[in-house]
DNA sequence: TGCATAAATGACACCGATGTCATGACATCG
DNA sequence: CGATGTCATGACATCGGTGTCATTTATGCA
């Protein structure tokens, strides 16, 4: 591999002016730069991150810790969208010309040490820590010893964080519900453990105050349990009740939750959308771009998570954060409108007037 | 940040001393090791690795590219389950003490160049090229300057490459069907052009022929198109063909696939397993798993991909290659089994019945 | 007991960049 | 025309480890 010193010779001038041609921090006479450039070319010359980051104590690394936290593998499977995390995040480290270094602990936490020797053996100059779902988290104590920005997670320090806006996000879509006419709205949540869960049932409440819309407490049933067991009977009696009060439309927890009441509303007889309306979260675009009809579901806004959390810290690494920055950022995220939700006025209420049949 | 001698006069030897301590590359007495270890750990030392690779000429590191290649977002969604490929790597990578350092080019191809001189700059030691699909790829001339090895891809030159075993996975999803007594077995399968497809439907046709069943070709229709336009009407209707070859059990193309199959078949009346059974193939488990019922579907090994990937090119690197070790190596995975198929003994032949009153 | 050998340790150079400082060649200005 | 400043470039040290070689001390064996 060819190095700064071969280029110099093959130019005919010192190193230090091959560096100062990668470099720009000095003026080089035009020829001179020409002739180097040529050297680099035809030597291939590629610098050495290893000797940069050497001499100029900066090694350009930004380290991401992923999949860390799980203890469990109760909820392993919400973890997958995280590419789109991490593709936000690269873009801008990448833009910083700095490096993105991954570590990805498979969900075993005692794996997490060993990846943080890593990281500090490269010097990471940061490290964004993403958890798999909204969550808190408490931070081994020596990840405290550098810049961190949290994702998808928060800690009782008030370290930086940047979480997803669920309020925001189930506002958005129950809003565009009652827009689209409908005002019986269902609501199957997760247990209350859940943050996202309790976020989204409060955006669920002010979209409907917002619109004058009384609650209902019959119509927010809990779909599912912290522990994976019997899943479906709970889904279906959950159904069952929420169904009871008569909705036009039943908005689900998240889109794998979607995908079953699919299958439990067509058991039932009941067509989507023209029987009722059924909407979602996360746009898991696996399902919601592939169940039919098309699952209308709030966007959990991942790859803008992974862009913000970069820039935020690598805000922090230069210390040029904006005044009054506040530590958790939410961000929030569109609503996309599938073909699972029909607007109110077209619709026939097949529902009601059959129940009022019988 | 401490270095080596901080740690050598902290501990009053030399610092080629530390070294040995760390490295056992040479006898140290037992009292001046646990000096030097008490020094280590009093200073918080951690060795830096910029300072060791200039030394050694070696990295540690190992590159990995992924989304590299995708050109339209057509199969964007199937990219994914890449991360048990990424895990099943590190697992192996971080054992022979090499860390993983990841580029997603976020499926822009244009990108790439600028990954790869990062990972030269790094100077990575190997390169793990991972396609988001089975599928053949021609390699930029510049990646072939160290050792590679292709992941879920392969290439004209006979470049090393693990892939999955597609015709023994659907071979072995087949034989279990037979086995548990069905002999009428539809295929929905992907159009030609997909190379997977083509491998699962030699595995199908071995399977029929290995338990002396004839090949009805009816029973096999393709049942997408390599664009997205009109693919619910013309999986209707491929499905209706397979229907009227009276099958007693479905085989999708992908789980993805299966998931729309779920939908149409409820849609025509029919209960998944009662009436008919269906299986998938890749085991995405957040649509195997939470689909209802469970999808059997014959396991893509992601993680054993990238584990066997990993070893392989750790191998190469170090040059303890096995002798007439193939350039191309085959993992198969086994098929999950669940709901989604009834055995046929006892299975009532709703389907054949039905349509021979009517 | 004497000598070959092994154990234990240190001195020193080197890996490939870049920061600091020095120097020579011109250009500008009073 | 000499003083001053800018441009263009090079010499040299340095970052933090480790390979090489030398040196001293302990050990083994005839």
């Amino acid at each position: 591999m060819a190095t700064i010193y071969d280029v110099a010779k093959a130019a005919g001038v010192s190193p230090k002016t091959v560096s100062r041609v990668m470099n720009g921090d000095a003026p080089v006479n035009e020829k001179t730069r020409e002739a180097v450039e040529a050297a680099m070319a035809s030597l291939n010359y590629v610098p050495s991150s290893a000797a940069r980051t050497m001499r100029s104590q900066r090694s350009g690394l930004i380290g991401m810790i992923t999949g860390a936290i799980s203890t469990t593998h109760q909820f392993e499977d919400t973890g997958l969208p995280e590419i789109y995390l991490v593709q936000g995040a690269q873009r801008v480290i990448a833009q910083s010309n700095r490096t993105l270094l991954i570590a990805d602990s498979g969900g075993q936490a005692d794996r997490i040490p060993a990846l943080l020797q890593t990281f500090r053996e490269h010097r990471v100059e940061g490290v964004l820590y993403v958890a798999e779902y909204h969550r808190e988290v408490s931070l081994p104590a020596n990840l405290r010893d550098r810049p961190i920005v949290l994702v998808n997670c928060f800690d009782a320090e008030d370290t930086p964080a940047i979480l997803p806006d669920d309020e925001a996000g189930q506002f958005a879509l129950v809003d565009g519900l009652i827009k689209r006419g409908h005002r019986r709205i269902g609501y199957l949540t997760l247990p209350e453990q859940q943050i996202a869960s309790g976020l989204r049932v409060d955006g669920y409440v002010r979209a409907l105050k917002s619109n004058g819309i009384e609650f209902d407490e019959q119509l927010v049933q809990v779909g599912a349990l912290p522990i994976a067991v019997n899943e479906f009977d709970l889904l279906w009696d959950a159904l069952d009740r929420v169904l009871r009060a008569e909705p036009t439309v039943i908005c689900c927890a998240n889109d794998k939750m979607a995908m079953r009441v699919y299958g439990l509303l067509r058991e039932r007889g009941l067509a989507i959308p023209r029987d009722i309306s059924v909407a979602g979260y996360d746009n898991y675009r696996m399902i919601a771009e592939h169940l039919h009809p098309g699952l209308t579901s709030a966007q959990l806004p991942y790859a803008a998570m992974g862009a913000l959390a970069a820039d935020k810290l690598l805000r922090i690494i230069s210390g040029t954060q904006r005044p009054a920055e506040p530590a958790r950022e939410l961000v929030s995220g569109p609503v996309v409108w599938r073909d699972s939700v029909q607007p109110r006025d077209a619709a026939i209420t097949h529902l009601s007037t059959r129940r009022k049949d019988t």
